[in-house]
DNA sequence: CATTTTATGATTGACGTATATCATTTTGAA
DNA sequence: TTCAAAATGATATACGTCAATCATAAAATG
């Protein structure tokens, strides 16, 4: 009924607890026949470690680092209120988390972030990534220190990082031209596309998802050149109610990036907007608010809890050098008008 | 630098270890005066209590049943490997588990399983449910004995169980519709539904979630009467070749309930089926691959990974009184054949 | 055979909390 | 003032693992 500890493994296997422990610790030195009784002994009895003692002995505690960019972009607001939120849980299980803020897209930003974290003796970081060489120096002192490191939403260079997590950019466009092709019910049709900028892998990455798909499967479909707005509302309104106005033939658009409360707002103020198909990224305050009241209809979302949940079990796998939990996978998330979430969604019982 | 603990808390509050001890358990016998000493210095330092170091005192284990029903259904095949997975990830933390397998839809046998978690002597039972007075004994029992109870995926009576995890099946039905409706481009259509029976409260949530999307804002979309089906693939198969053949203005079908295999079959027979809109639930290896070949269009899903994983994680702060941390929310997903998860199918599944 | 390696045993002290016991002090009511 | 009740202190043990030490036993080496 109780389980078994390491001392019952021992006993079983007819060695000492302290061969025992040489065993399943790797800590070397041990005949191979020792070994073998141990391991058969551990299956006979079904032992398993038990992670709770194992941690208060080792008196171990995670020091993680999020490198996140700084600035007021909605959905990077969402993703720091989820980290403080679960970073506050964890605290129970003895993870710090310091949230480190860079400025956005900036090489050198993320350069000098990892730099400090190389000095402030991390154990683990997850870092919205870019994609460029210079980073591959505090990249590799960081392995060298025994760091784990990962990327989130944004991969970092592939060399030095140990796993990404994030959704799959180019399906999170195709999914968005799936959408907006169903939508026409095969018609033909005119679609507007803004992005941030095509810089930015993600971005890019989205637009060639959407073209791959319109182009296989939806050929009466045009694909008008996509805007570049810089991420900025007040462009992204401008762009939209410019491009509206410039060619009634429009029936659809679609925003890659950030900057949907301008998108929004155009849509708002134009008179035939309730005939056009709009999908965004993320769902936000402004996003949810729109698609509730019909001014856009889907919302692509990267589950940015999810990514973060993600981000912390993955780390900590990493730091103990264990293998990973089974978790939900990570993909691109269409939200309509109807399967919003909800805001409390686990209702606490009254009384015992 | 180090972690505050409890003593830490009994020193700068100026008592003993003992009283702090009686303070943050909620022992009594304390004076006002030393409990707000103490809360105090606990906020002061900023303690947490270390729960590798609780649970291992404690010597807390976790048993948990879970409660399903028999059967070789594709989706709860699934959700049985999840379950495994998870549950085997879970030992390390002194959680056990077992699963309980029972007749589906039997009112009499989710009593008698219940019965055998009463004298199982149990800590947690999460229960696929169902809405029956009869079951309100049993379960008032497991309350009376400090079990904690869930409904997971379909709900219990709502007096006896804590909480329920599962997606809310009005929304995934007005999500249907909403896809669904979209897909006509504004065309008129008719849609067959096909559903395993109404006296299933999923089946009939989703079949009138289903219709209010549909006769708010696609009034040029005719609802066919539900065929029903008892979920059975060759049931599903037959009714659907007969209704397209019957009803040649067909344009969309959606299957509500289970035994897609039939309705996948069925649209690969039929020739102008390319031409169909066709929604259905969770996604298997048959509806994956079915969405890839274009059998179908839309799949909206529960996402059974991630309902197992809160029915866990809930379990367990409800059998310790505890919070229940920030977790994703959960809302019916929609795969279309773009955004599907990457994962090698889980599932070697026989037949439907 | 003597000597070095290598393997094993026996034991111990953290780690931080839960829980219990017993002695002692303080408080409140008679 | 006196005595019971309430509050507090001091202390000890257990939980299971990690990590270390030291002594001894077995095996490999020349």
């Amino acid at each position: 009924m109780k389980n078994p500890t390491l001392s019952d493994v021992a006993e079983i296997a007819g060695v000492s607890y302290a061969t025992a422990d040489r065993v399943i610790n790797k800590r070397g030195n041990v005949a191979q026949k020792s070994v073998r009784k141990v391991e058969e002994a551990m299956t006979a009895i079904g032992y398993v470690r038990n992670v709770a003692a194992a941690n208060l002995s080792r008196g171990r505690i995670y020091r993680l680092a999020f490198l996140l960019p700084k600035g007021r972009n909605a959905f990077f607001n969402q993703m720091r209120v989820h980290l403080n939120q679960i970073a506050n849980h964890m605290q129970s299980e003895r993870v710090t988390v310091d949230v480190i803020e860079l400025a956005a897209f900036s090489t050198e930003g993320l350069k000098n972030s990892l730099q400090s974290v190389i000095e402030g003796n991390y154990d683990g970081v997850a870092a919205v990534g870019l994609q460029n060489d210079a980073l591959s120096a505090p990249l590799k002192r960081l392995r060298e220190q025994g760091v784990a490191v990962i990327g989130l939403v944004s991969d970092l260079p592939l060399e030095y990082r140990a796993a990404y997590i994030g959704i799959d950019n180019k399906a999170a466009g195709r999914t968005a031209a799936r959408l907006i092709g169903m939508s026409h019910g095969g018609s033909a049709g005119r679609i507007q596309l803004l992005a941030g900028s095509l810089e930015a892998r993600d971005h890019e990455e989205r637009v060639d998802g959407f073209r791959e798909v319109i182009f296989e499967d939806f050929p009466n479909l045009e694909i008008l050149d996509p805007i570049m707005t810089h991420d900025d509302a007040s462009a992204v309104r401008s762009a939209t109610a410019d491009a509206l106005c410039a060619n009634p033939a429009i029936t659809a658009l679609y925003n890659v990036g950030a900057g949907n409360s301008g998108l929004i707002a155009a849509l708002e103020d134009h008179s035939t907007s309730a005939s056009l198909c709009c999908a965004a990224h993320e769902l936000t305050a402004h996003t949810r608010a729109a698609l509730q009241n019909k001014t856009i209809d889907f919302v692509i979302d990267q589950r940015p809890d999810m990514e973060i949940n993600r981000a912390f079990t993955v780390l900590r796998a990493l730091i103990d050098a264990r293998d990973i939990p089974p978790m939900p996978d990570l993909v691109p998330t269409i939200y309509v008008r109807d399967n919003l979430p909800t805001d409390a969604p686990i209702t606490p019982m009254k009384e015992a």
